[in-house]
DNA sequence: CATGAATGAGACTTCATTCAT
DNA sequence: CATGAATGAAGTCTCATTCAT
């Protein structure tokens, strides 16, 4: 049996990214956070700076996480750009259907850290959004994507479109299935609304 | 009787905007905004319900002036379902520009409001968003958009699309030109990121 | 017809009644008085030098009242001293039947006065009791009363006594009728527990 | 981790007791009763709900004590139905002798307390009046208390005497001293007025 | 490392009172 | 006299953070 040593750290980032996704982060208390997590509220300082802190972890657990698996779509040689164009889509989505209380906090407190916590959050957002650019460019260069574009922009065009549509599904998963909103935002970033 | 001088409820509310802007909503506080309004801190009272209800009168004053506009390009029978969708967009793009505090407050704190005033806030929203369906339905109909994308993922698309640019630009004007994110939107709605 | 000038400042202090038989003092709302009384907020400065200025002139009349009807009692001389001792008693009583809420501002909010307009409060007060304990001692020296009692310490015994009743009754008057209630009294006051 | 030394909780309540006795409970700080008590400001928010909830404590205390101490007296066979009834009285002055400013909190916030938390006062102060309608109608039964008077108004008509008596006591305790205050309310309840 | 009692700065909100009209 | 918009002082309560054990 694996004894629970070690693992507080875990406890406490996951006990957070339920209540952040439950209250918001403002609202959230640090003690509700200990609670869930099965630790005194003092703890949760000996593992975290601070309250933003945590926030940052959870963050930077995700762009990470992103950004490594990415990387590996990019420098896979057996795929077309539109391949991986479409796996960097499925990459994002799938990081939330693993973990819909992870996408309410992804979506609703990036604003919050892109104020306060600016440097080190930009780090490894821009690291995760310099190599989609990158995948993108690939596919121009090879003729396959509009060289009438602005890579720039797209990325943050794309990034919004499915950071909104993981919001509204993750507070309400009923009216459209994932699958369904994964295959028009592929329908539509490819293809756009013209018949 | 002291006799309203000017419109204080429009000076707090501009206030409000610029404090939301800059600290965002929960580091805003109200005694700044009365500061910048002119007003005691009292009288922000005397206008509104509370913070909350600041914030809430800001985005219903925005959605009501899109709702009005759309509503206006809709049933405008000298345009085409491409005109109008297009117009659709610049509408948004339109506010902003003359307001780009406004546009940081629009795309920053509208999670705060869905998650503590749902009910009043989905109301105005749910309202535009109603409209710019019709327009794609209409545009499917007659046959110059693609009838295989669901309508209600797409306002959802989109609307997250423009959101993310418009926080970039507004948080950061110079990187890209308003008119160039406007253009790409439109390219990138209209054919997709195909060659 | 009458017409309603002049009597503002009785409209307000009616008003002041009812609001503050039913919030108490300190929760009670000049606002909400003004309004109830139908006129502006303003103008109840106007009639009355603050809050605590409408709670005074509410004793005040009460206990004018009540003194000037002890003093006929008093100096009735067909009424022999039992008699008197009776009418006193009924005399608070029927105050507060032609008027419940102001038996609940009566006995509520006595003790806020004492503490904050002592001097102006005990003036008014004082004189009722005294022309009590006047009537009370006839009865002494009359030898129907006994005189092994403390005159001082007995008018406070039966002020509370009756205050304590007629709080009870105010707040729920159908457990113990009035009149059941002054019965009791009566008998209490004049033969105690004893068979 | 940081122990609780002393008995912080008893140290707020006590200085509570001191401060509302001073202030009355609306002008009451509760600043100033932290200060009093040693604490820092938020200490006071570890041991109660609110500056409510520490008068309903302060009353809670009270009235377990009066009641606790009122059952014994009602046990105890070796009592006959006038010596309870007289311990029951000497057991309400014995509680002040011991704490004047207690005195003043009981006398002069009940009123407050009805008002805004109705069932929970209601629940102890009914538990200690029920006994004492026992005991009386336990004298009433065996013979040696009129039959006449209702017992349910008799409580609040005793209780209202001696409450009035303990505030003039406990705001100027030089005029009549609390035993000469005991006896008159003895034989005026035993005996009444009459020779 | 772990704890959780204790802290105290901070901000929203209330509302009696004022005063220009 | 009458008005009611405007004021601003004041105080409750919250909660992230600390630190003695």
């Amino acid at each position: 049996m694996r004894v629970k040593e070690g693992n507080k750290e875990k406890d406490i980032l996951e006990a957070a990214i339920k209540v952040f996704a439950e209250a918001g982060y403002h609202k959230a208390k640090i003690s509700k956070i200990a609670e869930i997590a099965g630790v005194a509220t003092g703890s949760v300082y000996v593992y975290f700076e601070d309250k933003e802190d945590i926030l940052l972890q959870i963050f930077s657990q995700i762009w990470t996480r992103l950004y490594d698996e990415l990387v590996a779509v990019k420098t896979n040689s057996n795929l077309s750009p539109t391949d991986k164009f479409e796996a960097m889509i499925d990459l994002v989505f799938d990081v939330y259907i693993e973990n819909p209380p992870l996408a309410m906090v992804f979506v609703n407190e990036q604003s919050h850290l892109q104020r306060s916590a600016q440097e080190r959050f930009t780090t490894f957002y821009e690291k995760f959004m310099n190599v989609g650019e990158e995948i993108i460019s690939e596919g121009i260069a090879k003729g396959v994507f509009s060289d009438s574009l602005d890579v720039g922009i797209l990325r943050y065009y794309l990034f919004g479109a499915i950071r909104n549509l993981i919001q509204h599904w993750a507070s309400d998963p009923k009216t459209f299935p994932l699958n369904k909103i994964r295959q028009t935002v592929r329908y539509l970033t490819k293809n756009g609304i013209k018949k």
